[in-house]
DNA sequence: AGTTTGAGTTTACTTTTAGATACTCAGACG
DNA sequence: CGTCTGAGTATCTAAAAGTAAACTCAAACT
């Protein structure tokens, strides 16, 4: 793609997927989730987050269909509501493994890793891999961005 | 991981590298790197983020090994500053790319993605994949996370 | 009837981050 | 010597986030 060629910015998926996972603690609660949390008191005893703001993500993350609340019953007491991921939650997994991966390369803790993500059938370590639809694997230096169907350029003011 | 182990999440490589790339326009400012922008005016009126910003990112992202200054020159005027990414900032592509491909699947423009990436060699697109050692694709829902070498309880306090 | 509990909401205050605008700086050019 | 330009600083205001504590609500338990 050309670099000086005005393109409409406000029409890009990365742009719209921050809008919804860039806010602060939202990727956060997502890992949580990932790790087997699901109720309000364990994101805030584990993330130290305010509530006011835990709250608050939660519902949006419910509102976008990331998560879904479902209800538990300890013995003893009530029906609570707890929070599960949904299919379109699970979509965000690459990208998170991609920030995991580039954090455990650059900035991880000198002893290794904290979490190792493994194949549950096999046991082998996973990764993110970028492949092209011929299933070969891609550099990132080899990947080319063109202009797609709702290519816009931007308006002259 | 058991769901009620209180780990320390502070040694997380996902938390460590949002700490970079999680601030406003960070990774918007890597998008248009990536597109072919290279210097400050670039930036500023693509993005439309406010200078002050802009130039505490840039200085961020060299400080970081993320980005590089170089210099360029046009005729009749003097050398100034642009900016080019390194190896360190390309390992963030799959992680960047893991977003793009979210957004194309649910908040793209009803008429298709704005962006192609494509195999630079063969054309053909591509996408970001998990797969294990074995080089199996791997579901999102196949992968355990396991304690890792630096695996650390909370402290209880 | 009163108490406990998890899951919030509300309020009040401080700090941090973002945004908008004006100003600076250095070298090229006339 | 005065002006133009790209790349910033500086300054001020506004919005978001952080902190802390009090308050609500409903069912369960005493």
């Amino acid at each position: 793609m050309d670099p000086r060629l005005d393109r409409d910015t406000s029409n890009c998926s990365i742009a719209r997927t921050l809008e919804i996972v860039g806010e602060k603690w939202t990727i956060l609660i997502l890992r949580e989730v990932w790790y087997g949390s699901s109720r309000f008191s364990d994101f805030e005893r584990v993330l130290g987050c305010p509530r006011n703001l835990l709250a608050a993500r939660l519902r949006m993350l419910v509102e976008e269909g990331i998560l879904a609340t479902e209800t538990y019953k300890e013995p003893g007491s009530r029906s609570r509501p707890k929070y599960v991921i949904t299919a379109k939650g699970m979509d965000l997994v690459p990208a998170v493994m991609g920030l995991l991966q580039w954090g455990d390369r650059y900035r991880a803790d000198p002893e290794g890793p904290a979490v190792l993500a493994r194949h549950r059938e096999c046991g082998a370590r996973v990764d993110v891999q970028i492949r092209c639809e011929r299933g070969h694997p891609v550099q990132a230096k080899d990947i080319e961005s063109v202009p797609g169907p709702a290519f816009r350029m931007r308006l002259p003011e």
